[in-house]
DNA sequence: ATAAAACTAGACCAAATGGTCAACTTAATT
DNA sequence: AATTAAGTTGACCATTTGGTCTAGTTTTAT
């Protein structure tokens, strides 16, 4: 007999929470926070506007459950990556995965771009530290290879803010690129697009492109 | 004695428009069109809501206004390079101009980056086409290049995209920068910064940095 | 000087919107 | 079967907000 102090959620309950969270992505994403409604996420939802309020006690709270389910999404093997690691293999897969990312998740990254855009006012305490800490330990990774010379570039920050500019340019941006190239970004150029950028960075870094990343 | 037919305004005028743009430059970057009230435009510009509403009939006038005068500031020298110039040159010098406006005007461009991840449903019509014009030209230029073996890359458009990207990120994502390197991002680290991109950027293409944009 | 146009600004309004309430129905537990 | 908790929903409310109206003040041109 388990049961919280709190209220506690049966079957339906747990089902209709998750819809309204994907229409809730859905929503933040095209219009940010303010921009949304809460009755364009019941719309969206098929449930009536109340019913979203009674899972979600406020607007607020409903947006940062949704940020909090993204912020799960973040984890890659370049987490994992050592020292000793090749980087050329380590960050053609990282730049793969990262695009892989923008091609199926691209509204989760577009909420995350919103709330930087909007001075991450949002993305405080917990989130921060954590994100901070990710950076210090992939920073001392890549000057690491700097100092054994496996890797040719002057500052490790700038270039994962340059690999993350790039992938998530694809996810953010897709309606600019989409304009500008007459046609949406599907499967295929994505795999284009990819080893593209593989080519770029890594070269760009006086790496050789593993054989398996090579454009075809 | 030049008259217009609709209402004309006078020196008063003239400089309060320009103030209230300022301002609603300022908080459509921070905010987004949604999120923007009239009154926080009117607050920082020092005027009464009723003025602001005086000299732009509506909110989406205003907002266009913001747009249009941003517009202004995309031209480049990359716009007039020809197929003959050096792209080694060319490209450094972009880059170079692109990092220059992500220090300088920030808030153009997140104004412009929170309407094309909302859809960019307000770059319509001649904005658009000019924008897809432009981007044809570009991208001939680079394959031409690419024909002639002065640059090795595979795609001139995600080349293009590409530079932009980490360009933008620079404005676009400043918060998040500043709170993963620990301090704001002044002059100094953005010639950094740029020096950096440019190593990437160019070697990535197969090309020589030019001696006067090495990094010291 | 004076008339016309440009500008300022408080009062006000209708619509939109986040959120509450109370009554009701369905699901779960014993 | 009965009781309790979870879930549903329409009616309703207070506030916010884009925008109007009107009446007055300052600029500008003649």
């Amino acid at each position: 007999m388990t049961q919280n102090k709190t209220t506690k959620e049966g079957r339906v309950g747990a089902a209709n929470k998750q819809i309204i969270l994907t229409a809730a992505e859905h929503e933040f994403a095209k219009n940010g926070f303010k921009g949304t409604r809460i009755q364009q996420v019941a719309d969206r939802a098929g449930l009536p506007k109340t019913n979203v309020l009674y899972y979600f006690k406020s607007k607020e709270n409903l947006y940062f459950a949704v940020l909090e389910q993204i912020l799960d999404l973040w984890n890659s093997t370049f987490d994992k990556a050592t020292s000793d690691d090749d980087p050329a293999e380590v960050l053609a897969r990282y730049i793969t995965e990262k695009m892989e990312f923008s091609l199926t998740r691209p509204e989760a990254s577009r909420i995350f771009a919103l709330e930087i855009i909007n001075g991450a006012p949002n993305l405080t305490g917990f989130f921060k530290e954590q994100q901070v800490n990710w950076m210090k330990g992939r920073v001392e990774l890549v000057q690491s290879w700097i100092d054994q010379k496996k890797i040719d570039t002057d500052n490790a920050h700038y270039l994962l803010f340059h690999i993350w500019a790039c992938c998530q340019h694809y996810a953010d941006f897709a309606a600019q690129i989409t304009q500008l190239q007459g046609q949406e970004m599907g499967r295929v150029e994505y795999q284009k697009a990819t080893k593209s950028l593989i080519s770029l960075i890594l070269k760009g870094c006086g790496l050789k492109v593993p054989a398996s990343y090579l454009a075809s």
